[in-house]
RNA sequence: GCAGGGAUGGCUGAGGUGGUCAAAGGCGCCGGGCUUAAGAUCCGGUCCCAUAUGGGUUCGUGGGUUCGUAUCCCACUCCCUGCACCA
């Protein structure tokens, strides 16, 4: 058989699968439904492998639950507005609209070349103006609850993306996209209030089922922290200072308020006097230095005094107020009090300028605060020192508690909750994304474009590459005020593209309604996304912005969903080996392979590594799609490792997985051919069959795609191997394994899964079958599998002593003897197995053992013997299917009679006894070896 | 610095509630059957030793608990990821 009359016509059957409709997703109202969903991707123009992976996870996960008879909502979209589209059109002068279009047709191609089920008729493109209309909507609604709304802030700046970001697009102080340096300026934005939701954003954590990193990384994202506001008032003004700390339990020991420079009050205070320009510096270095640079010289603490004076707010003592740049002016307050002797920042600070130092507490109890502090003393620790009665000698929350209660009481502070999480800045300065749906009246002010004159849309006639698009747009730009008419303008900025990605979920719910985002049943219906799937970069961005608009949806009264995602899955990285140096500690480009480092100039090794452009260690899909066909590659990428785990490219692997299925598809010929004669071999199949889909189904239910696809593709060809080998020839039976055997082929393979279905003479798509389980195993059907799989262990242990007894043997073995162990040992065996089981202590056996009644037998000395140096050990190296089949029923002089002339031939001899141990004549003593279960076994 | 995850045989990768573990599966490699031959497929082998089913050394390093530990505890080293002067 050539390669050419078993190949899969795989376009073929993408054809069938779309002409006929199946993947559309109905309500059927009987089924349950099933929402499966990928991370929706930027439609750069090619498919790379981590898109490949992505959707061949979620597409086994799609299938599957349709074949379990689900409803299931698959589906895709393309998240189309975005930066890249907008700097290619201002390189090469084109639109972005027409780039975004035509790369987006172009990976369509590619992403259904690979036959994943989705229903392309609810296709969602962020550029669409009835997708982005309704970002519009919301965002006016949200400016009517106060949600969204504008200010004039220090914002980030990101000068090579001409553009604003929002806290979480800053990766390591640079732009998370083009990584350039990102710096503060003061400018008017929009922002939506995300920490309204702070506290339930943490709490619903709890709810989901997140990978735990994941999990971790929102929470610190969101930053909830416990801790108390305390004022200080200026001494002479009367001005207040709020400071925010999480440790008031050491309020006494302040000696001094640091302002962040930007504070508002750090200005008002030094203005006009003699410390005003120490402060301007301070404020200048600060405001001007990018957030990369103020990490570098995070540790250069720098400060000035700004010349006044605070009360402390409990003793009245006087404090000096300082400004220093390790103050952040958006976190907290903006201003802290500084407590050297337990704060490492302040302690540093403090040492610098040679502010005084004060102990509140002492770490261990009881001591004396004595001795100068070497270091600040940071832990919690018993109260001391304080000027106030009732204070020493508390420690950790009573103390933090006390303090508070004396704040409140006189109105100078009270506990609090501070959150890291800060609103999203949604504006962006960049023409591909979504207008904000704004004008600017002079005198009615801002006023938001009422929802008949929605969507605005994004103007075709724009010239790039001159600032802002929108803003150079006359025409755009000149509108009259919806609420007095007179001549005003537009809001130019967009909204992030984290905006569109923020409900496309429910958009596909319903995503072809014109006259609502979504219909309210409908999206109750499917949400939440039962499976997500996507790439863990987003753990901060997209899915804290998503969790977000869904609560705020849902007190729009648009739906009743809580969380938008179930269950996320993050798939692991596709690597590819590439150069790297141990002395350098670098990876290289492959262009390096055979060559020395061009660093140290040492020999290069291999190293997995993300698959990237710049090292060159990329694989195209497409080749390998033509090469192999999709379903080896989804085969490929499925078996070569967890969906959670990382995986490396191996093109051996890739073509072994070929081999596979190149076998998998003569699998249907040869099995059809079989005959119509059964054999005792055929129950045991049956039972193997319906085993199988059992572990296929656990496995498919906790995500464990890689035990899956190796039940389906590799272990059922074992199975049906042995069955041959064992004699078995039925052909129904082989059409009944054929039958099942499809629909675990379905979930990964799909392409050859439905020519096998034709070739089992079906008219239907298997994509379009719901599997029908089969009946539980019988208890017969249980022996027959245990019988056999005792056999197997036998056969393979004979195997193994054959080799080595016929190095005693003149010549080969011709004859097999398999001495069944006496019934003691049967007898002791179980005694010791529940004895164990029911938790007894295997020190104190053999006291129990010399009361049974295997103590009356004359060979009670060798049975002792036997204990402590063959059966202890033994008893805890039974798996738990040996125990059960110890203490059951399995006779293992019958089973091994029956397959005696399979031993015969499988070991390639002339004859094969069973015995059981008390009819043997044995002088060799070799028999002393057997155990329940495995025969003594003595070769001639 | 803080947080989360890792380190298993030539490679990859299960296991990880202590005994079923010399440690699944795959790849690679070796041998055999089939074949005119190659490929594919099928069967067997693949830590070391071994004069009969046995022994030895192994799951990052060093300790510990235990009759027993890849699996539990402690310390350390290294790797990945995220946050980062968060008061």
């Amino acid at each position: 058989m050539t390669e050419q009359d078993i190949s899969v016509d795989e376009v073929y059957w993408q054809k069938k699968w779309s002409d006929s409709k199946i993947f559309e997703a109905k309500i059927s109202g009987e089924k349950p439904q099933f929402y499966c969903l990928e991370m929706y991707p930027y439609p750069s123009g090619k498919m790379h492998m981590g898109h490949v992976r992505n959707y061949s996870i979620g597409d086994a996960v799609a299938r599957y639950k349709r074949m379990m008879g689900f409803d299931v909502l698959y589906p895709m979209g393309f998240d189309s507005f975005g930066m890249p589209a907008e700097n290619a059109a201002i390189k090469e002068g084109r639109h972005p609209y027409d780039i975004t279009e035509m790369n987006m047709a172009s990976i369509t191609k590619q992403i259904k070349r690979m036959g994943f089920s989705y229903d392309w008729t609810r296709l969602v493109k962020s550029h669409d103006p009835n997708y982005y209309k309704w970002n519009q909507w919301f965002f006016t609604k949200f400016m009517e609850n106060g949600l969204a709304y504008q200010e004039f802030a220090p914002v980030n700046w990101c000068g090579s993306c001409n553009t604003v970001l929002a806290n979480e697009q800053i990766k390591a102080g640079r732009c998370w996209r083009c990584n350039g340096p990102v710096v503060q300026k003061e400018m008017n934005q929009w922002f939506l209030d995300t920490p309204k939701y702070a506290q339930e954003l943490v709490d619903g954590l709890d709810d989901i089922d997140f990978p735990e990193n994941v999990a971790a990384m929102q929470k610190d994202w969101i930053g909830r922290s416990e801790g108390a506001e305390i004022i200080f008032t200026v001494e002479g003004s009367g001005e207040e200072i709020k400071v925010f700390t999480t440790r008031p339990d050491t309020l006494f020991g302040a000696t001094f308020i640091t302002l962040a420079p930007e504070h508002e009050l750090s200005k008002i205070l030094v203005e006009g006097t003699e410390f005003e320009t120490n402060w301007q510096e301070l404020y200048d270095e600060v405001s001007i230095m990018t957030e990369f640079d103020r990490i570098k010289n995070m540790n250069k603490k720098k400060g000035a005094p700004l010349g006044k004076n605070a009360i402390h707010p409990l003793t009245g003592e006087k404090i000096p107020i300082w400004t220093g740049n390790f103050v952040i002016a958006s976190y907290g307050t903006g201003a802290v009090m500084a407590v050297p002797a337990h704060d490492e920042r302040d302690f540093d600070f403090a040492s610098k300028y040679g502010i005084n130092i004060k102990r509140a507490l002492v770490i261990e109890e009881n001591t004396l605060p004595e001795g100068e502090m070497k270091k600040a003393e940071t832990d919690f620790g018993w109260m001391v020192n304080s000027p106030l009665e009732g204070f020493d000698g508390l420690y950790g929350e009573d103390a933090k508690s006390a303090v508070i209660q004396a704040l409140e009481k006189d109105g100078k502070g009270n506990q609090t909750i501070n959150w890291k999480i800060r609103p999203w800045l949604v504006s962006r300065q960049r023409y591909w994304g979504t207008p904000i749906p704004v004008i600017h009246c002079s005198k009615c002010g801002v006023v938001p474009v009422p929802e008949d004159q929605l969507p605005v849309e994004l103007p075709r006639n724009v010239t790039f590459g001159e600032g802002n698009p929108l803003a150079n747009c006359e025409e755009f730009v000149n509108v009259e005020c919806p609420k007095c008419g007179i001549q005003a303008k537009r809001e130019t900025d967009t909204m992030d593209t984290f905006v569109d990605s923020s409900w496309y979920f429910m958009r596909f719910t319903d995503a072809q309604n014109n006259s609502q985002c979504f219909s309210e049943d409908v999206v109750n219906h499917w949400m939440n996304v039962d499976f997500y799937c996507g790439g863990i970069e987003h753990a901060q961005m997209h899915l804290i912005y998503a969790r977000f608009w869904t609560k705020a949806l849902r007190d729009l009264g648009l739906h009743s969903i809580d969380e938008p995602f179930n269950q996320l899955l993050c798939q692991g990285m596709v690597n590819k080996q590439a150069p790297w140096c141990e002395v350098c500690s670098i990876t290289l480009s492959v262009d390096h392979i055979g060559d020395p480092c061009p660093h140290c100039g040492g020999e290069l090794g291999l190293r997995s590594a993300k698959m990237s452009k710049s090292l060159g260690n990329t694989v195209s899909p497409e080749d390998m799609i033509e090469k192999f066909g999709a379903d080896t590659v989804r085969l490929f990428i499925l078996f070569a490792a967890n969906p959670t785990a990382g995986m490396d490219w191996s093109d051996t692997a890739l073509e072994a997985n070929y081999r596979v299925m190149l076998q998998l598809m003569a699998i249907p010929d040869q099995i059809l051919s079989w005959g119509n004669q059964q054999t005792s071999i055929d129950t045991w199949l049956e039972a193997r069959i319906k085993q199988r889909m059992e572990e296929f189904q656990i496995s498919m239910d906790k995500y464990d795609l890689r035990r899956a696809v190796e039940i389906s593709h590799y272990e059922l060809i074992k199975d049906m191997n042995w069955y041959i080998r064992r004699g078995g020839n039925n052909g129904d039976l082989g059409k009944q394994l054929l039958s099942s055997w499809s629909h675990l082929l379905s979930i990964s393979t799909p392409h050859l899964a439905e020519e096998w279905w034709r070739a089992l003479g079906n008219q239907t798509l298997i994509a379009d079958t719901v599997y029908s389980p089969l009946e539980k195993i019988t208890t017969t059907e249980q022996s027959v599998l245990d019988e056999e799989y005792v056999m197997r262990n036998i056969l393979e242990n004979a195997r193994k002593v054959k080799s080595i007894a016929e190095r005693h043997l003149d010549g080969a073995a011709k004859k097999l003897t398999l001495t069944i162990s006496p019934e003691w040992k049967k007898k002791l065996a179980i005694m010791a197995i529940e004895y164990v089981s029911d938790g007894g202590n295997v020190k104190a056996f053999m006291s129990q053992l010399k009361e049974s009644e295997l103590s009356n037998l004359e060979n009670s000395g060798e049975i002792y013997a036997f204990w402590g140096k063959k059966m202890l050990p033994q008893v805890f190296k039974w798996d738990d299917k040996s125990k059960l089949l110890i203490c059951g029923r399995t006779d293992e002089l019958k089973l091994l009679s029956e397959r005696k002339s399979f031993l015969m031939s499988e070991l390639d001899l002339d004859e094969v006894v069973i015995i059981s141990s008390e009819d043997s004549l044995d002088d060799t003593g070799r028999i002393n070896s057997a155990m329940p279960l495995s025969p003594a076994i003595i070769y001639a």
